[in-house]
DNA sequence: CTGAAAGCGCTAACAA
DNA sequence: TTGTTAGCGCTTTCAG
């Protein structure tokens, strides 16, 4: 029927419990014991079985990916994150369960111990805006449950990866500033987003070094969903002096102040420019093209995933490594109105 | 430590046997002793192990989701389907696993047989184009996994969930008709997809019904892909006598038309119509709004995943059930141009 | 460096 | 309608 640890360890001559040590990596085997095991495994097609190590052992050879299903952002930022997260699993022998949870429901510290003692997950990666929610972060370490976060808020004592949304989001708006913008507003993303905070100080530090001063009616509350760059942009564009350049905390809002924009008859970049944050796949489909941040999400998945693993495995303990931003300037921005 | 089901037999005056008879809701109990059973769980806040119950048993309450990392439409698309099944999932304490398998990879079916020995999963959802792919279907049949699909092309002995893709398309591409188009093309998904064939099928259904010939330089293949979309709109733009209306047979590639049409200084509906399948957000969120036909991607995720619910529990035997569509007209739709 | 014995928490097959 | 007895396939002790 099925090939099992004891069939393998029978073919190659040693005991169960040499071939248990080969498979999870355990020092003190001899080599030439660990080839012929390996050897053995490899013929006779071994895959053991993850209920009997769940249950026997403390690991589980589980990471579960955790998002928020009601606050969350574009859903092709985290289908990508989920992507990256299964890359790393795939290479590392892990399997993944993808775990949507509700931030605000009442039975959230319950569906999350739930869900660990389930499973006995080996480990987490957490999403924003989870990767800041305190009781959340709180239950992990009380449990002891080891976890990654994709551009947590806090960078102390936390592993994962991260980007430098400031300085990417001050780019961004120098870019405009070049271009001969003085009137810039900026689209807020969720207030308990890292992002949000950080791509508004990157906002006011280009403002500051332009010489520009900040205007509050410029800064408008969005929730990173595309009708809510939409109301934006509305009420920007109703302003008495309205801006010339819109900068919207991500590509979805992005989409709706272009949205906006056209609904008032305006030409983008002749009558307004515009410009997002990610690069996701919307960006380049939009006319014209978004000029917006690059945010590798696949690849942030996956490194979040690895640095998990790598605490995982005991070796290391895992690092908060940063991702480089690259700006994506395409056609949606352009030299302000020039009777503006 | 951790609640055992022994524990909780003690604290109900019955043996381990029964409080497991009463967790897989067997028939044979009586009624006082399940209630009394199923307070002492409640209240000791009992949760089975999955991994016991894995080994022990030969179930595994997981549901894998397995789709195609390489020939697959909008991610917005998958990740709505997922959400739908994760609806399930959660509605009948199962578990999901998310797959992502490269049908066109050389090891595909070995992928697929780890994913099941591995974990036991107790049922598949399938989602396109790995609906229809004979050597999977055939393996999941030898190895007794259940499964059901989500529009899966052959639909006698599948259960699941599919919607009348062809009369959708028909009654969209009818709306051109009675809009005044009499140049319509049509441009085509992926060829072994079954909403390919189809969507193509109800433009043509359409045709007939119009009495418009049939002009096969008005089909052009596509890739469900976005810049597929752009290609076959420069292809269409470029006829000597280039259609007035567009259907694609998705939102992302009729995004990539109107992007085409933008490039080449035509206005959306005026000088050219246009319009997609799937109401995707992206269909709203493009300027113009794009008329599609709605195709309610979670609902149907839920739907499939329920079915093979049914089937798991062996009450039913499972269901291939229909949704229905509903056309989404919006601004990319207008009469042709006068002078056509 | 390697092995023997004892479970992990549950369910299957049988019995009562 | 309920209980008893063996394991499921692995890892954990603890001895060699």
């Amino acid at each position: 029927m099925r090939v099992r640890l004891e069939d393998v360890a029978r073919a190659a001559g040693v005991s169960p419990k040499t071939v248990s040590r080969v498979l999870n990596e355990e020092a003190y085997v001899k080599d030439s014991t660990r080839k012929r095991v390996l050897a053995a495994m490899d013929s006779m097609n071994y895959r053991p079985s993850p209920s009997a190590r769940g249950l026997a052992g403390s690991r589980s050879f589980l990471v579960a990916m955790l998002y928020d299903n009601n606050d969350n952002p574009a859903s092709t930022y985290l289908a990508e994150i989920q992507d990256g997260v299964l890359d790393a699993c795939d290479a590392n022998r892990y399997s993944m369960m993808v775990c949507p949870l509700r931030m605000r429901g009442p039975d959230f510290i319950r569906r999350v111990d739930a869900l660990i003692s389930d499973h006995h997950v080996d480990g987490v990666v957490l999403t924003p805006p989870l990767t800041d929610h305190p009781p959340l972060l709180r239950r992990l370490r009380e449990r002891e449950v080891p976890y990654a976060s994709v551009s947590p808020v806090n960078r102390s004592e936390t592993i994962g990866v991260c980007m430098d949304d400031e300085h990417a989001a001050q780019a961004l708006v120098s870019h405009l500033v070049q271009l001969g913008h003085r009137r810039i507003a900026h689209v807020l993303g969720i207030a308990n987003h890292g992002a949000t905070r950080w791509r508004l100080a990157g906002y006011k530090a280009a403002l500051v070094a332009a010489g520009i001063p900040y205007d509050p009616d410029y800064v408008v509350q969005g929730e990173f969903m595309f009708g809510s760059g939409v109301a934006a942009a509305r009420k920007l564009l109703a302003l008495p002096e309205p801006p010339t350049a819109i900068f919207a905390a991500n590509d979805d809002m992005a989409a709706g102040v272009m949205w906006a924009a056209n609904e008032c008859g305006m030409k983008v970049p002749r009558d307004l420019s515009v410009c997002g944050f990610d690069d996701t796949p919307l960006a380049s489909q939009l006319w014209p093209p978004l000029s917006t941040v690059r945010q590798p999400a696949r690849e942030m998945g996956k490194l979040a995933a690895l640095q998990l693993m790598e605490l995982l495995r005991g070796k290391g303990t895992g690092l908060l490594v940063q991702v480089p931003y690259s700006l994506q300037l395409r056609e949606s921005t352009g030299k302000p109105p020039k009777h503006a």
